[in-house]
DNA sequence: TCTGGGGTCCTAGGACCC
DNA sequence: TCTGGGGTCCTAGGACCC
């Protein structure tokens, strides 16, 4: 059985906020853009309490909390953050996969002390804090997903270990809506078929609830009954593909309007491939009306591209093709199939 | 009080080939 | 005329996550 155990920064931009104004500390905070269209990225527990969470637009925010405070994102210093933490997570274990900016998992299997779990991931949670200043969750189980269930379970600096004598009493009475993969739209489906629980999924043999989770079914359940994934994979950062988008703040139709966007996304979108080296074989452009409508084409190219110009002109003729005259609120460029230069991207 | 930005994975249908 | 079966690749859209 292998040990693996699952770390997460708590309200980590929040938190980050805090360190550089310790002012904000036991505030009602919430990071991100403050203006038409703007949402909240992330808030910190005492906002949340009044309701505020991450997705939600800032206007409603500032609503249900009167004495928000909102922070535009220092999203540099929180890459600086990150990678402080990261690497003193690196130099103790070797066998480390990063999930985001604020979470991995770490196969312990090695290092850990069987005697006393509990002591030793108390003992890094206090050493992460002493040389980051930086409160983490910690979830420990046999596999991916009870680790990142067991650190959902306490926040912030939670420490839980789940194993399978315990899921009974700590996993399957959680609501459906917890379980990692079940979200706002499959969540109410399994409710109407009755299944309200973790438990129930784990359970359940209802021919309803595999057709509604198709292919998925088996991998939630066994995931649902502690028998899940355990590998962890340490390798180096790897995109499958790479996107800039933008919303404006007031809809737009103006062609060259549209058009300067493309170039710009187009040239974010070049900039992150010339970061990693790498070149890509599809193009695609997103756009979004006015109904909130979003559509997207794609364009598998006969050779790689790279370069800002090569996106750009493809994005323009891909954007020719499927735009309408529709009043735009957002453009997006990106491309897929990501490879290393001058090698085939399959 | 309307809904960001950056990713991953899955599905379903069509084209094309043998 | 009325139409197989399997495999692969491509596309568009949806769901989910942080």
């Amino acid at each position: 059985m292998k040990e693996i155990v699952h770390i997460d920064l708590n309200a980590f931009f929040a938190q980050a906020e805090c360190l550089r104004d310790p002012t904000l500390n036991e505030k009602a905070l919430a990071v991100g853009y403050d203006g038409r269209r703007g949402v909240v990225a992330t808030c910190s527990y005492e906002a949340r309490k009044f309701g505020v969470r991450s997705g939600m637009p800032m206007s409603q925010a500032k609503e249900i909390c009167k004495d928000l405070i909102i922070v535009n994102g220092h999203y540099d210093y929180y890459r600086y953050l990150s990678k402080k933490f990261f690497s003193y997570l690196r130099n103790r274990f070797s066998l480390i996969e990063q999930a985001s900016i604020d979470e991995c998992y770490i196969d312990m299997t090695a290092e850990i002390d069987r005697e006393d779990r509990h002591g030793y991931l108390f003992d890094l949670q206090l050493s992460l804090y002493r040389h980051t200043r930086l409160k983490c969750s910690i979830g420990h189980g046999a596999n991916r997903f009870l680790a990142k269930m067991a650190s959902d379970l306490r926040k912030p600096m939670g420490l839980t270990l789940l194993n399978r004598e315990n899921i009974e009493s700590l996993l399957w009475p959680l609501s459906i809506d917890k379980m990692y993969g079940i979200g706002r739209k499959t969540a109410p489906r399994l409710q109407a078929l009755g299944i309200q629980t973790i438990g129930d999924l784990a359970r359940t043999q209802n021919p309803d609830v595999r057709r509604l989770l198709g292919n998925l079914f088996d991998y939630y359940q066994s995931e649902a009954n502690g028998f899940g994934d355990d590998h962890v994979h340490p390798e180096a950062f790897d995109p499958k593909s790479c996107s800039a988008e933008r919303t404006f703040s007031e809809d737009i139709t103006d062609y060259d309007e549209i058009r300067d966007m493309i170039r710009i996304c187009s040239e974010e979108v070049a900039a992150e491939l010339e970061k990693y080296r790498k070149s890509a074989s599809v193009v695609v452009v997103k756009l979004r009306d006015d109904r909130f409508r979003t559509w997207s084409r794609r364009k598998a190219l006969p050779s790689p591209v790279e370069g800002s110009a090569s996106i750009f002109a493809e994005a323009m003729r891909i954007f020719e093709e499927c735009y309408h005259g529709e009043s735009l609120r957002l453009i997006g460029v990106g491309v897929d199939k990501v490879g290393n230069r001058g090698k085939d991207p399959s």
